[in-house]
DNA sequence: TTTTGTTCTTGACACCGTCTAAATTTAAAA
DNA sequence: TTTTAAATTTAGACGGTGTCAAGAACAAAA
C-alpha cells in the first residue's frame, strides 16, 4: 500500500494528521503545486493546519527524496512529486507546468564541459500547448 | 559607442540619470545580479535613485530586448544581459550562476513533442565548478 | 501522575516586487 | 520668461512568500 501512512512511517517520519493531511495531497498531484496551494488543501482535511507546518512537511519530504522543489515560477517554489528525473514545459499564456518525459529529450555536449561537475540537468521548455489533454 | 546614453536612446528610451545609472551596471555586469544588487550599485553613482525606478528601468530594459529575465535562484528573480540564446550551469556551494555558451550543448528531441509549441529552451545543470577562472 | 521530548500553532519578522499618490523634473507652448 | 502639460522619480504602503521563536498541545515512558 502507498497511502500516506505507509509512506511516512518508511522513511521514518512519525506520522501526524497534519503530516497525512500533507502528503496525501502533495504526492498524489499530478501537478505543481506551491506551498500555499498544498496549505488550502490540506485545510479540508485537516482543517487547522498551519503554515509552518506545511513548510516543515513539505521540506522534509524534500530532504526524503519524496519530492523534488523546483524553481520554475516566479516568486515561488513549486513542489514536484514526480521524483524520477524529468524536463519541463511551462505554458506562456497559462502558466501551467507540464512534466515531459526524460526519454523524450537527449542534450549531448555536457562530458565536454571542461571545469564543471555537473550532477543534474533538466531542459527548460517554455511555449504553448496546443492540445489540451 | 556602446555607452549607456547611447544605447537608452536608440532603444527610445528617454536617458535619465537614474536610467543611466542602472544601464551602465547592469548591461556591464558578467554576473546575474538581482534587482537588489543593481539598486546597490546604482546608487553608487546615484545615490538617490530609488527601488520602483530600478524595477521599471529593468522592466523596460527586458521589454526592448536588452536583457532577459531569468527565474534560476529562489526568491528573486535575476537579470541576464547576455541577450543571446545560452544554458545556465548553477554551482551548488556558492549559487553563482554560469553561462553556457549555446554551442557547447544540443538538445534532440524537442521536434518530435507533439502538442507542445517551443518557442524558447534552455539546460539548466547544476553541480560543481571545478576549477576558478 | 509526572517527566521528557516531539510536534504544532500563532504571530512576528524579513524579503521581494508592485502600486499609488505626491513631488520633481523635463519639455513644449504661449 | 512664464505657464502648462507630460513624463519621471520618490517614498511609503501593500500583498505574498518563506522563516523563525515561543509557547501550547501531544505522546511515550517512568
Amino acid at each position: 500500500m502507498n497511502d500516506a501512512l505507509t509512506i511516512l512511517r518508511r522513511c521514518g517520519i512519525k506520522p501526524t494528521p497534519q503530516r497525512i493531511a500533507v502528503v496525501n495531497y502533495v504526492l498524489k498531484s499530478t501537478t505543481h503545486p506551491t506551498a500555499e496551494d498544498v496549505l488550502d488543501h490540506s485545510r479540508k482535511k485537516c482543517p487547522t493546519v498551519s503554515r509552518a507546518t506545511v513548510y516543515n512537511t513539505l521540506n522534509l519530504l524534500a530532504a526524503k527524496g519524496l519530492l523534488k522543489t523546483q524553481v520554475l515560477k516566479e516568486g515561488t517554489v513549486v513542489f514536484d512529486p514526480n521524483a524520477r528525473q524529468h524536463h519541463h514545459f511551462i505554458d506562456d499564456d497559462t502558466g501551467v507546468i507540464y512534466d515531459i518525459p526524460w526519454s523524450s529529450l537527449a542534450v549531448s555536449g555536457k562530458e565536454k564541459l571542461r571545469d564543471y561537475e555537473v550532477r543534474e540537468y533538466q531542459v527548460i521548455l517554455r511555449g504553448r500547448r496546443t492540445k489540451r489533454k
